[in-house]
DNA sequence: TTGTCTGCAAAGGATTTGCACATGA
DNA sequence: TCATGTGCAAATCCTTTGCAGACAA
């Protein structure tokens, strides 16, 4: 079995785990959220599952993605700029970093910075519940000053 | 020279820079800037400024802090929930903890992490340009189970 | 069957913008 | 003076919601 119909295996779980139906238009998203490895937003997502399923409505991709991530195996990600950005949570936590130039997300994680995030909020008197952090970056080399 | 006068006359500064006037609004607004050791939003600074200047209205603040964000002197941060909160640029960058209770927001920095960050990117090819980091906390002994 | 979904369009919240009048330099 | 700023309301952008017909269980 594919990593893509696990992925879709699992969200179909968690719509029933939800208590919602299981409809066509559902079943489209799943297949294109389980294929995506970037992070699309809502209208990419639109887009994407029109293809195979043409009534699909943005209303019904958010709706569908909320409950996903209600159920925890969607995650939405605010970056700078544009709106929500989604991707699914089957994955370990991992931080982002945004290629400022094309819009592109990588996805790195560190359990040094983890460590030092939860000594600095322990100092502090915290606990840390969830954290977000955003590299936004430029390409090496491709700063000002030498390249054409 | 009072810390709040010194950042009222550094952002007074960045508004001629910018080539904009210098209106009562405005300096109704560095005022509340200056003075505010929170991190208020846009409402909250008009809450503020009409106690001096009750004709002051939400387009001014937006349209002031804009002009200040492109100076330098004023952030801009999105945290999690909720609209956009503000604050004055004085201190050195430091990245921050949200309480999840109170919404409070306090500052802290970590040379460590800010190194172990450009090193995640240098590694992948990326140049930091700038980050995000954001701690989601609860005050410790606040959790589940103990707690009244 | 029948309670839930769906697409559509309208509503929402945060922020920006057009306009005619007010005002700082 | 007169270009720029101001408040107001309307416009935007992204996301959510109400409604009447469609459909999964």
């Amino acid at each position: 079995m594919s990593l893509a119909q696990e992925k879709i295996t699992k969200m179909t779980k968690a719509l029933r785990q939800a208590g919602v139906r299981v409809t066509k238009q559902r079943i489209a998203l799943l297949a294109v959220l389980g294929e995506a490895d970037d992070h699309p937003d809502a209208e990419e997502l639109l887009r994407r599952t029109k293809r195979v399923e043409p009534g699909m409505s943005l209303a019904t991709v958010y709706r569908t993605l909320s409950v996903l991530e209600a159920e925890g195996v969607v995650h939405r990600h605010s970056f700078e700029g544009g709106g929500a950005r989604f991707e699914t949570a089957d994955q370990s936590h991992h931080d982002h970093i945004v290629d400022l130039d094309s819009g592109e997300v990588f996805e790195f994680n560190s359990a040094k910075i983890e460590q030092l995030q939860t000594e600095i909020a322990r100092e502090m008197g915290y606990e840390v519940i969830h954290h977000r952090m955003e590299l936004y970056c430029r390409k090496l080399g491709s700063g000002s000053g030498k390249g054409d």
